[in-house]
DNA sequence: CGTAGAATTGCAACATTATAACCTAATCTC
DNA sequence: GAGATTAGGTTATAATGTTGCAATTCTACG
């Protein structure tokens, strides 16, 4: 199940690990980890909430960077591809995948209070996919599921 | 698994069966089917294709109708409300419910090419969210599911 | 009836998200 | 180092979705 997002961690140590396996990839695919790509890397992994894009923006611009949405929409489009970010449909938003390597399926709970999101096993949605294959003879290239809900500590908070 | 939409089939027998449906279900909850509402939930079921909100508008002005974006949002959220209609994330878009009811997981396969979906059994994604409740302590109130690929059709026209 | 309250619609403006088009600069390949 | 490829800068615009408020229509209840 990936990784516990609600349990107490040493989130430097998420975008840390982010970012070097990001490296490693690039290395990998003979893709270039520029400056922007990297920072808007980082910044996706700020906190385990999906952002947007139009939020990097000022970011970006702090920073000295150029923030026009061209270029932070190329940078996400980049790490997407490579698998190091998923994209968010129900948010509009994009958050670091927790386990990069290929382009792979997506699934995700979103917690609607805090916003939140947690990666899970899609092996199921796998299941999904054959199951569809084999029924109705299509064949399945991506995939993605969101759940929303509330997390264990919203759910407290109440 | 509901229906299978690469199969021939008399679609007006599709769109009338909706509409009835829809009828229906708005009686048993004391909701209102108003003249916008039902044309909004027909041309959503024009075709099997999930259609865009904006590609509704200029349909409701020809026919009279207002035709102002509020007027086509909030048809459509009206219909997602009472689940008669989806919506496709990844698409922006809305597609009718083949199997309307009270609010239920939204479990899709969309073709690339045509732009078609199937609308699929939501059984497995159900054991996902389950699995993540246990797992996890999180509580998921809404599922949704978005497979894209080939449908058989367009893997033949290759 | 008839009127109060609720639901629905009309309308104008605006907010958010994403892309197109075109050009310059950096980097890679040989 | 020439040419090809990839990445980034810039401006404008397209596509999607929302807010706020006034006007209307429906519903329930006396």
């Amino acid at each position: 199940m990936a990784q516990n997002v609600y349990k107490a961690h040493d989130h430097h140590a998420c975008i840390d690990s982010a970012v070097s396996r990001a490296r490693a990839l690039c290395e990998e695919q003979g893709a270039r980890l520029t400056p922007v790509r990297q920072r808007v890397l980082e910044l996706v992994w700020a906190n385990h909430k999906p952002v947007g894009a139009y939020d990097l923006l000022p970011k970006l611009a702090e920073e000295g960077f150029n923030s026009a949405p061209p270029t932070v929409y190329r940078a996400l489009d980049f790490l997407l591809d490579l698998g190091l970010v998923h994209r968010i449909s129900s948010l509009n938003a994009f958050i670091g995948c927790t386990h990069p390597g290929e382009a792979h399926p997506s699934c995700f709970f979103v917690c609607r209070e805090c916003g939140e999101a947690q990666e899970l096993d899609a092996e199921q949605v796998n299941k999904i996919a054959r199951q569809a294959e084999q029924m109705l003879g299509v064949k399945v290239e991506q995939q993605m599921t969101e759940l929303m809900g509330l997390c264990p500590r919203c759910q407290d908070a109440v």
